[in-house]
DNA sequence: CTGAAAGCGCTAACAA
DNA sequence: TTGTTAGCGCTTTCAG
C-alpha cells in the first residue's frame, strides 16, 4: 500500500541506496539524480519507515515522558515544553502517567525499554532509580524531571525546593506570623519532603511554631478533606503553606466552609503558581516554578546526550522558584 | 547489549521460531520446553524489539494523539481518558500539540504517518480532514476528537455542541436575561461554531437580544483583552456565555476590574466545567462535558478498529452536555 | 511440537 | 558518484 524505498528506486531509476543516500547524506549525490530521487519522492508520497530505521539504528529519536499525572497543570506545563523542544529536534514524545504508582512506573519503563527509545525523562515514583540504570546501561538517555538526581548516571532538572519552602515561610515570617501551619503530600515525595526542609530551616531559625497536616494526594480535594479532619482536631494557625496550588484551593475551600476569611483568619500560601491561582476564590499567593522551562531544558539535555554520547556531561540543572504575592497572604491580625 | 531472541533461543537451547512461539502463541508450545525459554528469558532480562515488530507488522500498537493543545485543561483530562484506556490495551501513545496550527498539524501527521502508528486520535485544525484520507486509506485507524465528523470513513466522537450552546443561554433566559453577550473564540473552530449555533437557536426562539465579542484565542488573558475591549465600546450586557471557561475566568477578570459584581451586575456561563471553574474567584456556573469519558471512549473505538478492521463499523459517539449552576449566574436586577 | 529460512524497510560498508 | 549486499530482531510459512 504506502510506497517503500524500493518503489522509488524503481521509479526514479536508481538503487535504493541511492535513494538512502538523497534523504540522508544529500551531498554525496550528484544533484542530477538527486533531483529524479526527489521527484519521484513526491510523485510517490513517499514517507520513510521510522520502525525500520529504528531497527536499523538500535534506537529511536522518541523522547519517553514519565510524570506522576498530566492532568496535574504543574506537569501539563513541563509536558509542554517536553513536546516543543522534541518537536524542535525531530522527536516525538510517549506520554506516560505513573500515577506515583511504582507498578504503573514499572510497566511503562519496560513498555518504554521495547519500544527502544532514545530518551527518557521521568519524575520517579520512587527515591531510587534502580530501575532505570538498566536503561542507562543500554545507552538510553535518561534525565530526572523535577528530580534532585546524582550526577552520577544522568542528568536532572529540577527547581529548588528547599529554596521555595523558605520563601513561603520566610513571607509569612515576615508578615508577623508565629503559628504556621503546613499542609503537606505524601511524605515519600521528594519534592514535598524538600519544600518542608526548607520550610523548617526558615521557622526554626526564627522559632516558630510548625504544625504538619498530612494529605494523601496532591490534590484539591485532599486538601480540603485533610483540613477539614485538622479543623475538627482543633488546630488554629493563622497561616498556612500548602505543598501545591491544588492544596491550597483545597485548603481554602474548607477554611471557608468553616467560617474563616481568607487573608484576615488565616493566609495561605500554595506553590506552583499554576495558571488559576490568579483565578482562585481568593487570589492565591504562591511559589511559581518555571514550569515549561523546566520540561524544555531537560528535553534539550536528553536530547544533546543521544545526538553525542560522548561529547555529553551529565549536569545537575536548578532552576529557581520565586514567590509571588497575591491576595491570600496578609499581616497577623 | 541488550539481549535478543538469539540469546534467548541460545540459552534455551531451542530456535528462534520457538522462542517467537512462547511469546506469541504459548498454547503451542509443550509446557517443558516453554519453561525453559521462559526461564532463559527471565535470566536474560529479554524486553522485545518493538520496532522489529512493527517492522514485520507494517504497523504499530501506537496511538498518535493531536490535539489543539495539552495545557488546555479540556484536553488533559481528554488526554488522560486516551492514555488510560490505551494503557489497559497495551498501546503507547504519542502527544502532539497542533497549537491550532495547519502546519503544525501536517508536519505531526507526517511524523506518524513515519512511524506507522496503528491509530490516530486527532482534534482537527480545519474543517476538512483532507491530510487524514492518505492515512486511512492505508489502514490507519482514525477518529476524530471533539469534532463532528461524518460517519464516513472515520469515527467521530463528541459532545453535543450546540445542545451545551442552548443549555447555557436557557438558563440565563429562564433567569430573566434579556440581553446577552456570547464571547466567543475563532469562528474557525467548529465547537464555538456549534455553542454559537444553540444559543442563537435559545435566544431566537425568546427573542432575546445576542451580542458578540470574539476573542483571538481561547485563553484567560484572551478574554480578558476582549471583554476589557467590549467594555470599552460601551457595551452592557446583563450575563455573558464564554465559548469556554478559561475564557470566562478573564472575562470575570476584566469585568470585575471594570467594578463590576458577578452576578449582581452580569451573570457569567463557562464552558467545560474545569476542575477549577468552581474554584474560581466567583465560583463558575458551566456546561460541563465528559472529558475524560471523551478521550477513554474515543480511544476504544480506534483500538478496536486496530484489532479487528473487518468487524469494525464506523460510529458517532455523541455525549451529552449537562449545565452545573454555581455563583455565578443569578437573576437579572 | 520444533527447526530452518525468507523477508519486513532501511542503513552502512564495500565495490565498481 | 552509484550499485550491491549484509544484516538489524522479529514473525511466519513450510518442512521435518
Amino acid at each position: 500500500m504506502t510506497a517503500s524505498m524500493k518503489d522509488v528506486a524503481a521509479l526514479a531509476a536508481v538503487s535504493i541506496g541511492t535513494v538512502s543516500n538523497v534523504l540522508n547524506n544529500p551531498q554525496m549525490v550528484s544533484p542530477k539524480t538527486r533531483d529524479r530521487v526527489e521527484q519521484a519522492i513526491a510523485q510517490l508520497g513517499f514517507i520513510p519507515n521510522a520502525p525500520a530505521r529504528q531497527l536499523r539504528a538500535g534506537r529511536s529519536k522518541v523522547i519517553g515522558l514519565v510524570v506522576p499525572d498530566i492532568a496535574n497543570p504543574f506537569f501539563t506545563e513541563v509536558a509542554r515544553g517536553v513536546e516543543d523542544a522534541a518537536m524542535e529536534a525531530g522527536f516525538v514524545v510517549i506520554l506516560c502517567n505513573s500515577d506515583e504508582q511504582a507498578a504503573r512506573e514499572d510497566r511503562y519503563l519496560r513498555v518504554l525499554e521495547s519500544q527502544r527509545v532514545g530518551a527518557i525523562l521521568i519524575t520517579p515514583a520512587r527515591k531510587g532509580i534502580k530501575p532505570l540504570q538498566r536503561l542507562i546501561a543500554n545507552g538510553t538517555a535518561v534525565a530526572l524531571l523535577d528530580h534532585e538526581g546524582g550526577t552520577r548516571d544522568a542528568c536532572s532538572v529540577s527547581v529548588d525546593d528547599a529554596l521555595g519552602g523558605q520563601l513561603a515561610a520566610s513571607h509569612l515570617i515576615g508578615l508577623g506570623h508565629r503559628s504556621i501551619a503546613w499542609l503537606a503530600g505524601p511524605p515519600d515525595i521528594p519534592q514535598v519532603a524538600d519544600r518542608q526542609a526548607g520550610i523548617l530551616r526558615a521557622t526554626e531559625e526564627h522559632s516558630v511554631l510548625l504544625e504538619r497536616i498530612v494529605a494523601g494526594q496532591m490534590t484539591a480535594s485532599a486538601g480540603d478533606a485533610a483540613v477539614d479532619a485538622a479543623l475538627a482536631r482543633g488546630m488554629t494557625p493563622s497561616a498556612m503553606v500548602c505543598a501545591n496550588d491544588l492544596l491550597a484551593i483545597g485548603a481554602m475551600r474548607a477554611l471557608m466552609r468553616a467560617g474563616m476569611r481568607i487573608p484576615q483568619d488565616v493566609s495561605i500560601v500554595g506553590y506552583d503558581d499554576i495558571d488559576f491561582a490568579a483565578s482562585a476564590a481568593v487570589p492565591l499567593t504562591s511559589v511559581r516554578q518555571p514550569k515549561y522551562e523546566l520540561g524544555f531544558a531537560a528535553a534539550q539535555l536528553v536530547i544533546s546526550e543521544f545526538e553525542d554520547r560522548r561529547a555529553h556531561a551529565h549536569q545537575r540543572v536548578r532552576f529557581q522558584p520565586q514567590i509571588v504575592v497575591r491576595e491570600s497572604t496578609g499581616s497577623v491580625a
